[in-house]
DNA sequence: GAATTTTTGTGACAAAAGTCACAAATCCCC
DNA sequence: GGGGATTTGTGACTTTTGTCACAAAAATTC
């Protein structure tokens, strides 16, 4: 059982009157975990819907035999396990927390009536799963087109369009590793070190403490497309 | 202007009953195209909805700046186009007919208006679009773990299990073009010819005329896994 | 069925990316 | 604020992948 106020912070169920998030509100099951926890494993059966209402949440997809792809990282009001309840094959990924996190679950059963009951929720999974769409094709054109050191570019990109501080820089922080870059683009931690030495030589990133500032957007932005990473 | 018994060969709107096809049916344009005709542009703005009568289309992704990857083959009762119309931002790919077709096209607000009106064709596009969603994660987990050999069985073992034969083989016909499968799974024409003589000689695979015979699905499986590709 | 045009096959070589092995720097926790 | 764990930096080397340049084979066209 949840509290009616928990769902208003969930983008899925943003639209809803007060009325009908209490109503949804007492069919699903809230929990907590602790960071590093799994909540979903790719290997179980479950359908259930989750839904982030404090914290962050990392998916992770397993090849057909061990090696893992970071898949992407989910954040509080976002959902996961869609996929599952709505084609009711097995769950695509491990999904663990990254930090200590706060997560109501919904049974496929619920989250089919929600979808049939409000268009409005209907149409924001539409555009989640649309997006998703979108993300994962241009990953795909990436991976086909990019080779190592510019994929570096458009990751670090990517992460300073989520952290813009004015119009050409952005600071990221807490700076993720080395070896976290390297799984996402899918390179090596050695690489991706390389890579970004030469990027703090050109004035395009700097590191201080614990952040990664990325002083020079315009520039990367450039780097991106350019074929010679040097 | 649409006959109804046209739509009822769309996966979307099979469930419905006549009378509401043929509703639907009056608000919808058709349209032939000749084999290799472009049907959407990458750079329209347009965010119709199209489903294939009949033929067969391609729809090719671009990068930013130029390089082109085939994206997926959509056949008779298909549909494509939705992502734009679910989202409204510019279309993320090329459309060109491979063969003649006969295309039925929609407006984004009857699109919209069917997914709230008839809940199943809404249930169908949410599966659609998850399917899309896992055949891509699929593919992105390919070039993250698989090297150019492993892709390359890979991509035969699709083809093969479209067109299973028996228990063990499949006849695809007509064979696609080395160039082809190259550009599926992103490297040369020179690397596929290579790969695809080593596997006619071990007898996984043969051509005959027009036609490629997979001869052994069993090995093949098995040898997607295998880091040597000999 | 001769002449093109497209596809396929192959070798030699160049470039890109991954591996290994360690040293250095940082971070984090009592 | 010392000490272990984690993260970063770097060189030497291997493997993989791509590029170029042609020749051979098939398919198409007229």
């Amino acid at each position: 059982m949840v509290a009616a106020a928990t769902l208003s912070g969930i983008d899925v169920f943003r639209s809803l009157s007060t009325d009908d998030r209490e109503a949804l509100a007492g069919r699903c099951e809230s929990r907590r975990y602790a960071a590093n926890q799994q909540i979903v494993s790719y290997t179980d059966s479950s359908t259930d819907v989750y839904f982030i209402v404090s914290g962050q949440v990392r998916a992770t997809i397993y090849s057909s035999l061990g090696k893992e792809v970071a898949f992407r990282d989910i954040e509080a009001g976002e959902m996961f396990g869609d996929l599952s309840a709505i084609d009711g094959e097995p769950r695509s990924a491990n999904v663990v927390a990254l930090t200590d996190s706060l997560i109501v679950s919904m049974s496929t059963q619920v989250f089919w009536d929600s979808l049939q009951r409000y268009p409005e929720v209907c149409a924001v999974v539409l555009k989640e799963l649309t997006k998703m769409v979108r993300g994962l094709c241009e990953r795909v054109v990436e991976f086909s087109t990019l080779g190592v050191k510019n994929r570096i570019h458009a990751e670090l990109l990517r992460l300073a369009n989520k952290h813009m501080q004015d119009e050409n820089s952005a600071v990221i922080s807490p700076a993720p590793t080395h070896a976290d870059i390297a799984s996402r683009v899918s390179t090596t931690r050695e690489a991706v070190t390389r890579e970004m030495s030469h990027l703090g030589q050109i004035g395009v990133i700097e590191r201080r403490s614990g952040t990664l500032v990325v002083c020079d957007i315009a520039k990367l932005t450039q780097m991106v497309e350019e074929v010679r990473g040097q």
